[in-house]
DNA sequence: TGTGGTACCGATACCGGTATCGGTACCAGT
DNA sequence: ACTGGTACCGATACCGGTATCGGTACCACA
């Protein structure tokens, strides 16, 4: 059966007998129209069921409803939550998120980015602040708000929200020297690839030389973090450093892994090996022995990006907007 | 600084000294073009820079580049890597994925539906074949190839690609009684929300009857899935039976919850006590204890639906595709 | 009675592409 | 020389909205 053309804004405006012009004012809640008009209008726009079109919108209006995100992975829960929360920041925004994925490939990102910008969206969420120089150059020349998530370490282009992860880093570090642990393990994946996750590494490595220690073994592998990888790191590290009485992970995933390992082999936590994440994952709470981990606050991250570019209100000037979360830390003990 | 206006096809076509027209057949690669020509406007595009807008190239060319995915969580890891896969299904295509949650809310799915339709993608993919009946109109109508997943329970509205939860929990059942288990309990969340769940239910509850037996107790609670939930319903219906010895769960993260209860009551898994979740996350392999799990294939899932989409050849008529996937039982024995 | 506002409305010109269709050039066949 | 193809090209009309700007009514005030 032939499908019925889909209404447009000239339909409206003949059931109303009025001009499309007044039609899309009455719609959008623009000025100029008569009281009359603008409910003649849209009861004959719910009568015949009309429903916008964002694409000639945006053509036309030089904005559109579109909101680009971008992140590095999407298997990895934290962005998954971040995505999370940006989807309910523009609730009733009448935005749609588009996302891309990069891998942590700088390449792939570059190409993501110019491909979201090519639908000029309203705005463009990216993950960090260590884009490669070209990059930047692309979200600096964008004629669109730019908000970089999940960092504080660096120059943002316009506006960030985040946390500092060097900082996050030395605070563990401190909190786990007050605990009186002495003998310092790392276990971490993709260092290469996470750039925040090797600053959190610097920051704790720079506490630890404030404190006149240092870590006494490390262990990394490339690729991303799994609890599969954490206990694999987590048992051989043990197996060479059995004197280690705590390990920094560079997130909970292999921290957990490493609470596997230590609950299958017998390792007293937190006892005798502490074991410290990074997100605060939820399922941190529930694992059979406690770990530290200093809780990320990533739906409100996103939450608070999302908003950025959806509030036109806030700052006409290019101000550009910083906001600062502080991971919590929990020892768990 | 004034940003320069972007170029636009007019540019390039002035630049290679052709019509508009040309310039769009040459950089589309459509017929009708000299070879001398495409290689002028090719190089034209690359001087200045050009990159297309798909906004207007949308709205003249009636289908848009982008892929509507109405997924019902984020949070929930499994559906973080459905659109992982079908971000690397359009890979390549020059689609852009555009993703909507619906919490598991039928009213917020009507609405998100509708609101993507309005994009007029060029495709859709929809979690679940259990959508309410009005749901159900908007996609059969929609002029867009509609794809569901994860599910094959059911009737779908046209193209279809996943599995059967009631036969995925009806074999989990019939390994579990081969595996001589015998009393067992079944620990879920947020069934009524969850239909694929609850298949899984129904079929594990099926087979049993079929062997002359069934759950001896349940324990359930709304809300979603958490391991911390797993491992408070495990407690309390360990509690109160404690001859169990094997607990289905609605997936595996309540069943990692399970198990963290176990290694903290000292219960012995698996020779005690079975656990069995769903799905083969990734963390499952090392756990400190084996449970049992159905792997399913979320990414390659995923990748299916997004081909359908992607790729016009196949069956130009409206055969609907219909792609089956088997999860994987392992018993982690 | 004129004059200036204010409120409202709609014609028209885009936005940046693509579909369509009618050329023009050039060559082969007769 | 005439006809019919084939290959290629570009003018024009959209796609479905919004920005802009010039009306028209109508009222208040001088």
């Amino acid at each position: 059966m032939a499908r019925k053309r889909r209404p447009t804004l000239s339909d409206v405006a003949a059931e109303a007998g009025v001009s499309k012009m007044t039609a899309s004012r009455a719609l959008r809640g623009a000025g100029d129209v008569s009281k009359t008009n603008a409910d003649l209008v849209r009861t004959a726009a719910k009568r015949i069921g009309y429903v916008g079109n964002p694409l000639a919108a945006s053509l036309s209006g030089k904005r559109s409803g579109l909101i680009g995100v971008v992140i590095p992975s999407l298997t990895n829960i934290v962005f998954a939550e971040v995505l999370s929360g940006i989807a309910e920041g523009i609730e009733g925004s009448g935005m749609q998120p588009v996302f891309g994925v990069t891998n942590y490939d700088p390449d792939k990102e570059y190409e993501v980015i110019r491909n979201m910008l090519s639908w000029n969206p309203a705005g463009l969420i990216v993950t960090g602040l260590d884009q490669p120089e070209d990059t930047l150059g692309l979200l600096r020349n964008a004629p669109v708000s730019v908000v970089q998530i999940m960092d504080l370490d660096g120059t943002p282009v316009s506006a960030c929200v985040g946390m500092s992860h060097h900082a996050a880093g030395a605070a563990m570090a401190e909190a786990l020297l007050a605990a009186g642990r002495t003998a310092f393990g790392y276990v971490g994946c993709g260092l290469d690839r996470d750039t925040r996750a090797r600053k959190r590494f610097e920051g704790f490595a720079a506490a630890l030389a404030r404190h006149g220690t240092g870590f006494e073994a490390t262990r990394t592998r490339e690729g991303h973090s799994t609890t599969q990888a954490g206990r694999e790191l987590t048992a051989d590290l043990m197996a060479a450093h059995p004197g280690l009485d705590c390990i920094y992970y560079s997130n909970d995933d292999l921290a957990a892994g490493g609470a596997f390992h230590c609950i299958a082999a017998g390792l007293e936590v937190p006892g005798a090996l502490l074991l410290a994440g990074f997100n605060g994952l939820d399922f941190v709470e529930s694992l059979p022995v406690r770990i530290a981990t200093s809780r990320t606050p990533r739906r409100e991250i996103g939450r608070a990006a999302a908003r950025i570019i959806v509030d036109p209100d806030r700052g006409e000037d290019p101000v550009a907007q910083r906001i600062v979360f502080s991971p919590r830390i929990d020892l768990g003990l």
